[in-house]
DNA sequence: GCAATTGATGTAATAACATTACATTTCAAG
DNA sequence: CTTGAAATGTAATGTTATTACATCAATTGC
């Protein structure tokens, strides 16, 4: 929600992630930073850390990747830090599609809600090919 | 749907799903069958693969780990093979609940199909508190 | 029976992803 | 200036997964 200022690590992750096209992976990340003088995989993983916090970026836990966030400021809802995000990603372009539907939301909710569970975090993450590599 | 004849290494794998209460790691199922002439991550990785294939073991993405599948044959639905399945994950006993939502299943289908995208894989996965940890 | 194929297995090495531990630097209070 | 908190640098290690290659067992076709 509130967009706070980010450290020089942070920043550098930050921008590899927006200017991806797809979801990328900390060593990835961090190959891409090396003539910026990040050497080691911590130096990546610690600015993650606080741009996950910040909701600035998202983990794919199917990929063991991660993307910046596709949501404009106050998009829809407000930001999302209101429900669940989720992604379509593309097995064949790598392109990663952010969403989210109340709908859904809700109705895991109410199943959790059935059940006594207490949902702390969710992840929906839908593999498969997007229009133009069906 | 077809249960067909299990190997030797795909029944211990199993079994050992079968038997635990929580998820495991393939390293962590490496272990429990060292006494049974497991020596290498490779044998456990190949039978978990099989095992997948047939529906028999799911994996959670978001713990690296592996479970039976929960569903009796013919549950509901007719075994899962018509929808997503779906993980509720105790982050402190680690226990895991299975179920399916037609709801949410045909939501996402819809989602999916506005947009043009194929899906072939589907991962739905809630992290926080089951009811006695809660 | 016997070669050819196929699927399963054994083993070693390596790749890919992530964390722990500890030393140092930065910088904003006080 | 001193001090404490946050950020950073670096090395080592831990965890998860795959590649490569050799061997073994069951099946098929002849
Ligand atoms: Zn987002
Ligand atoms: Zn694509
Ligand atoms: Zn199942
Ligand atoms: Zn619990």
């Amino acid at each position: 929600m509130t967009s706070p200022a980010l450290t020089k690590n942070q920043t550098l992750v930050f921008d590899v992630l927006t200017k991806s096209e797809s979801a990328l992976s900390a060593y990835t990340i961090l190959d891409k930073l090396r003539d910026n003088g990040f050497r080691a995989p911590l130096q990546v993983y610690r600015a993650l850390d606080k741009l996950l916090e910040h909701g600035m970026v998202h983990r794919l836990e199917s990929l063991n990747a991660f993307v910046a966030c596709a949501h404009q400021q106050s998009a829809c809802c407000g930001s999302h830090g209101h429900g669940t995000v989720a992604f379509a990603i593309c097995d064949s372009c790598g392109h990663v599609i952010e969403f989210h539907d109340h709908e859904v939301d809700h109705r895991l909710d109410d199943w959790a809600r059935g059940q006594r569970f207490k949902p702390e975090k969710r992840t929906i993450e839908i593999r498969g090919l997007c229009e133009s590599c069906a």
